[in-house]
DNA sequence: GATGAATGAGTATTCATTCAT
DNA sequence: CATGAATGAATACTCATTCAT
């Protein structure tokens, strides 16, 4: 009878918002954004396509907050530490997970994948914040960085760390490259089989951390 | 003004043909397939949205015909004798090519790319028929026969003779699989960039060769 | 904490619904009647959605509250003392008030002449009740008499009694209408004026007074 | 067989072009701007909805043009010789032909008055153009003007003349003003009257150019 | 009484496709 | 062959109204 408290408000708007985009991205991320519908995806959110525009201004909106929401999670897996600086246990680490994210998150890198094309889409991914603006203790420069900014940042430390151990003539930034380019790659190929044979995948791990670490 | 020969008739048809699919590709490539409007492509090619459909039937037709005379001239670089085999000078020369191949037909790679990801869109490349219809002289087996996966059989091949002169152990698709996520990469990385530097990519090709070759 | 008396809770009530049309109708005033949604007022009024509909049966019920009590209040202005005689010297002062009255119901005005040209809504002005329904002191001749029906009423008595002064050949129903127009006009300007100078106004109410009187 | 010439086509737009303008005026007109939908307008016209858009960028520019169109169309009739300079004989003929121009176009009139009301949509009808841009010979000072604007500067030359054959004291802005008050008033009760009484209108007219000639 | 999540009918707009000329 | 006017189904989005709590 009495109204419900602001707290069972607040619960139930994260819940459907969850679930709005969990369902939405995964229609993004096989059928396409375009190719979706609104109705669509209110359909099998078994909801009413009116609530969605409760939850989300627009589809654009819809897609920028599952982006932001993606990308948050994984820049966790990335630098656990957000500390910006990759030991070799990291980047071991890093590497062995991967197969694990990209099969987490496998709809998410179907719709990164899909996006990287499109140019205007592109700079959706590559503006999105990553870090919280109340930390007061990563090592950021303060000014709002990106995604796949800071990776490479990192990576670009970490490989240039590695010249020590490598004979003269070593050229880290090729070789970052290269790594980037069989991560991709890999990515790419685990991410559009329909179906995935970890004892594979793990062969091509331990080989790339043979390679690259 | 003598009237035009039934040959001239085909030549014109097959030029203008020609025309709209060049236009539809780059307008493809850059805005995207469901961004693209068939009123955009005619006023570019500056025909009738009629006229469009005189040649193609639909848009998708449009699409898919693109993908089928790419996929077609590509694999002419691949496989230059059509035998199905490829050498080690072959493979060298393929390499060495790539950056070319990926440069000159960057709108179709875009458009491939943007693709893969999407299911019923990736049918598309994977079914397209390579080798004309009226050919009597191709290898195909009989059976239906794509781009991908005749690349991905020769490749094999050579990947397997590889191993006379590996060490003990080694392993033929590992390596392969390494050296496609690697192609994969590496031309994902080289088309979806605003500006390419002809040095640096020419680095790259010589470290992958001295990789996989 | 002893409980509301049923008086309080009368009195509560009116508060709010008082408090919900002053809302409604500024945002009516200024930005439309159809460009105002129920969820701006409710914020406004800072209540919920929900309890609007306690207090209004619709949207187009609230409207039609405006204007009831809106008429009725003007209408007072006008025949002050209900008589539905109209002195010479309550004609200058109604005169001398119209600017008074037409910046302090700016609001209220600013609809009325919106809506004096849409079929549909003129209705409900023209038909808005003055009195209330159980009053029995008032002039009403049983059948619903309205606003603006009534106005013109009085005035036709007052421009009427005028022809004693006025020469031969005066047209008293024309000098009304054209003292009406006049008025409407001023109206106009006054209430779509962002902003108002009173002195000149002055000016203008005095030479009306010098005519029409 | 062959397909329509150019001036064809230029034709069959022009008229429907027209025809959808004339219908979704009277719609605007009598229903008012937002309670007109576009489907109304298109069953009316007896087009398709998609139609509209292929004459019309949105439901706005339709009526964008429809007030430009008027706009342009009425001050042919304040101004028809356009050298900006109103004789006693243009006014006289002005005020006679105003019963005419306000039936005639009773349907733009009435739009005219709902939207001086609402703020945003009054910028539309100010800052309609009048006056043709390939005009050599008009007394335009180059830059744009408006319908209103325009008028209203002949009108104050137009009174200011009239200064030396009044009395000492005369005030040509009040005077002005109050002649388009009850120009405002008269136009106003004239377009709001599902019947109108030309006998009566006449009276009335008479009596304007009485009072302000 | 009071809340705001939820609904769904309605609205402007887009665009592949058709067809009379 | 060629044209572009015309169609209509589909789509994103809005908002008055309802209702469980």
């Amino acid at each position: 009878m009495s109204p419900r408290t602001p707290q069972q408000y607040e619960e139930i708007r994260e819940e459907k918002k969850t679930l709005i985009m969990d369902v939405a991205l995964k229609h993004f991320a096989t059928e396409g954004y375009h190719n979706t519908t609104i109705s669509q995806i209110a359909k099998h959110a078994q909801i009413s396509k009116g609530l969605m525009y409760n939850y989300f201004s627009s589809k654009e909106d819809l897609l920028s907050e599952i982006i932001n929401r993606s990308t948050e999670e994984i820049s966790r897996y990335f630098d656990p530490d957000r500390d910006g600086y990759l030991t070799e246990e990291e980047f071991e680490l890093f590497i062995r997970k991967l197969f694990l994210i990209l099969k987490e998150k496998l709809s998410f890198w179907r719709l990164f994948y899909q996006f990287l094309m499109q140019k205007d889409v592109r700079e959706k991914f590559l503006h999105s914040h990553i870090g919280h603006d109340d930390s007061t203790k990563t090592h950021n420069t303060g000014r709002s960085n990106t995604f796949l900014i800071l990776m490479r940042k990192i990576l670009n430390d970490y490989f240039e760390r590695k010249r020590g151990k490598m004979p003269a003539g070593y050229d880290p930034v090729l070789d970052m490259n290269m790594f980037l380019y069989m991560i991709e790659g890999f990515g790419m190929a685990t991410v559009y089989q329909d179906e995935v044979d970890d004892n594979y995948y793990n062969k091509a791990i331990n080989r790339i951390i043979e390679l690259y670490k």
